[in-house]
DNA sequence: TTGTATGCGTTATCAA
DNA sequence: TTGATAACGCATACAA
């Protein structure tokens, strides 16, 4: 790789005054700014971003942290965050995040990029002491469980959200609803059940242990939790199911249809996120609309604020209620 | 963020010293080493990697260009490239690859990746001499269309594979057998469409225009071409198809449901990659099976050695047929 | 076994 | 409008 050494003596000049064009810095003569031009493309010159960041102590690189790479919600995301980081001048990158190897991740960081993105994870508090310590803030889209040490979270209110979807099936008829959930105390998704048993509580439905299933957040675990409940006779009564991801609403509906339970005649559905697929199944699934796009932009543009010196802020957006046939009665 | 030369001076040493520590180089005494370490503790330092790949021109970093994020068939082969590169003490992200978007990358890896990863795509020629003069080695998992520039692919040896596919429906009775394909002739895809046409041409079988029919590589699309594909009558004529996914072949079973096709009476269904999907749709669909953490691994295990300077070089895993319901008449 | 000194490719300050 | 030059934090050849 040719340096900017190397530059500037093809061109004639001093390497500072590559800097001045390579930066676009006024106060340079056009004729000098075009001999350097094409010495750079002659020698096939590229900065070292190695160097750059050394000296700016900037790397204009953003790392997320992934749940799942094949989930499809994430992967919605993913997508938005991915443009508007460019659009911003951002490089950003994916890794898979596991609990048992937050420690790894700690020593990751230095140097090496200048925010953290998470989905919903809750970070033990000593990384993000640790991230702190180094200067690397952390916003997440989707609020942890967890959110002390964090910049700022971007959400939907998932109380009013779960609100919708059960006054919704109230109006159909459903008081002994269940919920699927997913993960632990820690999980990304805890959130959604919790808002789910607040809402419940709240409108004096009934909430025991038979309320929640759990499944594993992917489509199969779920229908296999599912057709298990079913074999059992639905021990729970229940006349309707809400998820804490519509993969879980999805594999759901697989277990209903291989067991012959009607839905949404012996039991409605109502996921919550609205990924392309559930407007695909039979029937299509009502959701709570999660809107993602304006979510994970936000995100990104919150960081990319923070960065240059405006404070980041929290926020909750709001979400709407789908219906669609899992959960239509009339 | 402490400094090296902090550390030196809270251990008294020189920074030199710290650095050997650091390394883990030999010739430094148990107590000098002992005062560094705890000197590190107490500052909470952590090295600059962005200084240490200037000094060192190896960033440790690769990088993997992805399709969709969303694809379970590409997950699989992520999981095991991002635990296989940390095992190997590689810090590997993942990027969407968008073939519009592919000159601006060009200048994106330039000090800070080691290598690229790529999952099928064929890069322009251009893009590969760019990275080629930047010193950074381009290894596929996949064997791209157009390979030249290439360091090395790993893949399956898609004409046997489909032969096994082939030979398995000619047994169950097919002779008119249809294929959904997917993209142009730069698609990562597009080797197994050319497999295919290869092998059916070989053993005889009829091959015309009706014989292609395109999904867009994912589910739903799949479903509505398949649906219109029935909608018309089926011209073709086809009582068996071959996918270039899985993904589609799942898109393709549950249009032939929604239309009361049966499967496999009335059509056979074979997929090509064995996701974990395939094994839960009613019927369970038949596949050949893409050896995903052996490739995965492979790949990643190849650029790591080339990195290390022992050649790279491609090779053709074998693959296996997987017969399941969805092509089995007996 | 440890320290000194140099350079990696940038950016930025200060002179010219 | 341009040019010297000093850092940035690290690795390493060489000296001690």
């Amino acid at each position: 790789m040719a340096s900017r050494k190397q530059v500037a003596e093809k061109a004639g000049v001093s390497v500072a005054t590559v800097s001045y064009v390579l930066n676009d810095k006024p106060g340079v003569s056009d004729a000098v700014r075009e001999k350097v031009r094409s010495a750079i493309d002659e020698l096939g010159y590229k900065p070292s971003y190695a160097a750059r960041a050394l000296k700016t102590k900037k790397t204009n690189c953003l790392s997320v942290f992934v749940n799942y790479i094949g989930d499809p919600f994430e992967a919605g995301l993913l997508n938005t965050m991915e443009h508007r980081a460019r659009e911003l001048g951002y490089f950003i990158y994916f890794h898979t995040y596991q609990q048992e190897e937050e420690e790894d991740f700690r020593h990751y960081f230095a140097g090496r990029i200048d925010g953290l993105l998470l989905l919903g994870q809750s970070l033990k508090e000593e990384t993000l002491r640790s991230l702190a310590a180094e200067g690397i803030p952390v916003i997440s889209v989707m609020e942890p469980v967890r959110a002390e040490g964090l910049t700022a979270y971007i959400d939907i209110d998932w109380e009013a959200a779960m609100a919708a979807g059960i006054s919704h099936l109230k109006t159909q008829g459903h008081r002994n609803i269940g919920f699927m959930a997913n993960g632990g105390q820690e999980h990304p998704h805890e959130r959604r059940t919790q808002a789910f048993l607040a809402v419940m509580k709240r409108e004096g439905l009934p909430v025991n242990e038979g309320t929640l299933l759990y499944g594993e957040g992917r489509l199969e675990q779920a229908q296999e939790a599912m057709l298990r409940y079913i074999k059992d006779g639905m021990p729970g009564g229940h006349s309707a199911f809400m998820t804490a991801s519509d993969l879980m609403a999805a594999g759901m509906l697989a277990a209903c249809r291989e067991a012959r339970v009607p839905v949404p005649g012996k039991l409605a559905i109502v996921g919550c996120e609205d990924i392309m697929m559930t407007l695909h199944t039979t029937p299509a699934i009502t959701v709570l609309h999660y809107p993602r796009p304006e979510i994970a932009a936000l995100a990104v543009e919150r960081m990319v604020g923070h960065l240059n010196g405006k404070p980041a802020a929290s926020t909750r957006l709001e979400s709407s209620l789908i219906v669609r046939d899992s959960s239509r009665l009339l």
